[in-house]
DNA sequence: CTAGACTCTCCGGTTAGGGGAGGGTCCAAA
DNA sequence: TTTGGACCCTCCCCTAACCGGAGAGTCTAG
């Protein structure tokens, strides 16, 4: 019989988590004096203790630990238990190499674009599939919409927060005679129109790059987050989109202009 | 300016973590409503906000990710973290390959050994050196030493916890004439006398592994051992010691004998 | 008999928020 | 003008697996 001090230094375990062990029901003292309170602990205990520690190393928790004691199917416990560890093997393999390309781009100048991973909820939208010629010509087709739009249906509500984006449909990059999407979110879905399209978009998981500036200057951030989705293992999974938070219609410069870069990815 | 549900969902954050943010310090609100203490964000505080997710996503924590943003010297912060990540990851790794260990020898029957790995803090022995006939011969000359040590200085103490052990000097797996150091822990180190030596054990890493029965099946124990060095990645840094806690001085019966392998390991 | 080593329980802290209670605020509809 | 619902506030407890320390009791050698 050992008083828990000298036990924990057999074992090589420290008294608190013997005391620890005791209170959650991992590992019982032999036998615990009713006067005193002080705990015994016999050489049984050190060949439980020498169990415990072989699956609490690998990692798995106490509970899982009490469940493998307790006859529970020791396989399958363990077999689990291995899928969370490669599940978090993966996750630190991304944020190392998330690391890696920060630390990399650290030198080039002005490019001060910051990825991001975002799980962006599902919406319903009206959409409007078109042609533009250029990029200056967006901003006298967009409010054509939303006012043909919203006579057609006064009642109609912008979602809130307000998500208008332009999604790009083109494979490559291109200057003129733009294949795009527009995207209006809004409150509830109605009867097609012309060629306005209500529909729901589903969830998705986008990389995102925050530009500030013109939007001439957008070029800068796609090439940035197709960079960082190329150097980390993701695939681009669908149109980017641009999601206009701040511009023409509530700041004067044009360097206050705030755009979002939204890239759909999977994992690779 | 957006109240903090509004622009929860223009970050993807949930509302917790901007109070969060804002009770730590690492984002306060552009601007607080004394009266109602309603926190308001504009767009600045949108672009701070995915700075700190760029970070945070890479899994540095909120004390680094906020010495970033107040200048301090981002590649050290990076590269420290990243040296972290890189030690979880080998840690993740370790973990992997003993549970696959765990796993690979679940069918096999009664090999009921655990692996665990130990710090052995360091401690001070009186040692002797010798070559014994076989195995049935230590508890003949043990008891003797520990009467010839006693003798010659009375008011020595063993340490508490005992340990006493015997490490293998022998290279390779021998049944007669064996090449043995029988080992002590005393309290204190004493002049060396005969072919008695005094000596400090420095600490070390071993792998332990608990072999309960006669000490005629310690080879299996060995063999558990040597295997699971070799196939988690560990290689053998010094002599096998046999640490002997429960045996013939106070257990009758041979199967209840009670013996810890320690493997003395460093990471290949 | 006492000093020092050991043990007990209880409380608070660690990360990065999550869940919920109880109460105030805002805005549009009735 | 009131009311209902959505939104916001603070405060408190919870997570996993312990660690550190306070204050008080216990054991043992000298």
């Amino acid at each position: 019989m050992y008083r828990i001090g000298e036990f924990s230094k057999i074992g090589k375990v420290t008294v608190k988590t013997l005391r620890y062990y005791d209170e959650v029901g991992l590992l019982k003292p032999d036998w615990v004096d009713e006067q005193t309170g002080y705990r015994m602990y016999s050489t049984k205990q050190l060949l439980e203790l020498h169990n415990i520690q072989s699956l609490r190393q690998v990692g798995l928790p106490i509970s899982e630990t009490m469940l493998v004691l307790s006859g529970f199917d020791r396989p399958f416990v363990l077999q689990q238990h291995r899928n969370e560890v490669m599940a978090e093997m993966d996750d630190l393999k991304r944020k190392l190499s998330r690391i890696n390309h920060l630390l990399s781009g650290q030198e080039v100048e002005n490019m001060d674009y910051q990825a991001t991973i975002k799980e962006i909820p599902s919406c319903i939208v009206y959409s409007k599939v078109m042609t533009v010629a250029n990029y200056d010509a967006y901003f006298e087709v967009i409010p054509e919409i939303g006012r043909v739009v919203m006579e057609k249906y006064p009642e109609l509500k912008c979602a809130i927060p307000e998500y208008c984006f332009i999604a790009y449909m083109d494979e490559e990059y291109k200057e003129q005679d733009i294949n795009v999407e527009y995207c209006e979110a809004v409150s509830e879905a109605k009867e097609d129109f012309d060629d306005i399209v209500f529909k729901e978009i589903p969830p998705m998981t986008v990389v995102s790059v925050m530009h500030k500036g013109p939007y001439g200057d957008l070029r800068d951030a796609y090439g940035y987050a197709f960079d960082w989705i190329e150097k980390n293992g993701y695939q681009i999974s669908g149109s980017p989109r641009e999601n206009y938070i701040d511009g023409i219609w509530n700041k004067q410069s044009e360097d206050d202009w705030l755009t979002e870069l939204q890239v759909p990815i999977i994992r690779k």
